[in-house]
DNA sequence: GATAAAAAGTTATAATATAACAATTATTAC
DNA sequence: GTAATAATTGTTATATTATAACTTTTTATC
């Protein structure tokens, strides 16, 4: 049921269910998730497309909180620390994750055209990583995996 | 030849080598390298670190050469599309490309304790990369795979 | 309810990157 | 060789992204 690039699906059903799972997972955790770390991931999820965290403020505003970039930094940082949130640096940008608790390796497949960005998991990619860096004796921490390139109905619609 | 943590080599010859092979790639697209640009890939050559744009203007100043951000920029720039540089967005800097005109996937290990970075070509990354990607219909035409974690030096110093 | 801890508000500023236009230098055509 | 053209660099200003530092408010604990 993860988004695909398919461009029907029931959205309000994405965010509704990041929702839930954010709510559970600060529970489980002993975090506190605020009506600002709420509305932040909402905003997040508003689309399946990197957003920048300054394109966040006006709607913080509008909600009436206060809108000074640290509110949103901040809370996306909280977000980040439970993996309910992934940074896409290679656009200065952030985007909810699919796939929240889950250990597996991931990477972002990133539309260059149209912005929609899909995350997939990947044993492969995992064992591929796992392999490069023990050859190298390095141990792994975080992974940030961002392919730029065209959709399929972009591929599509280019035609 | 390529570096892979191990701290001792003969950096000038890392550095040499880079510009030599900048020196050729540049007559073979008959493409221009200049003063500035010939500095600043020797100055992101001076370490296996990623280094900052704004960490290379006050060398580029005492160069005596203008030190406006643009002109670090575009060196940078123009290196990034020969392959000769690559940018490392998790960390806003930029690194000298160990493998310039190679077509294989690579990735970056890069120390979060000690900040070297090492650049490791995987055909197997590249086709996990290529699988996944296929599976989605997506037509890959940029790859950013940055490993954080910790190098051989600072684990080995960690005992 | 008092106390301590966590979160959010607020102001200021740091760090990174680009836009826009002018001046200079190199290349090409004649 | 010189004029015209294109490419590169200089220069000024500003946009964008992110964080520091301190205050106030809210929440949890005793």
């Amino acid at each position: 049921m993860t988004f695909t690039f398919q461009s029907k699906h029931d959205h309000h059903h994405c965010i509704s269910d990041a929702l839930d799972n954010a709510e559970k997972i600060c529970a489980e955790r002993g975090q506190r998730f605020t009506k600002i770390r709420k509305l932040v991931l909402e905003l997040i999820w508003q689309s399946h497309r990197p957003i920048g965290a300054y394109q966040l403020l006006p709607e913080i505003k509008k909600a009436g909180f206060n809108s000074a970039p640290p509110t949103v930094y901040r809370a996306i940082e909280f977000l980040q620390e439970l993996g309910l949130v992934h940074q896409i640096s290679s656009l200065n940008a952030f985007i909810g994750c699919t796939h929240p608790g889950h250990q597996c390796s991931s990477c972002f497949l990133i539309c260059g055209q149209c912005s929609l960005a899909v995350e997939v998991e990947s044993d492969l990619l995992g064992s591929a990583i796992a392999k490069v860096s023990s050859e190298m004796g390095f141990k792994v921490e975080r992974e940030h995996v961002e392919i730029v390139g065209k959709c399929p109905n972009c591929l599509k619609a280019e035609v």
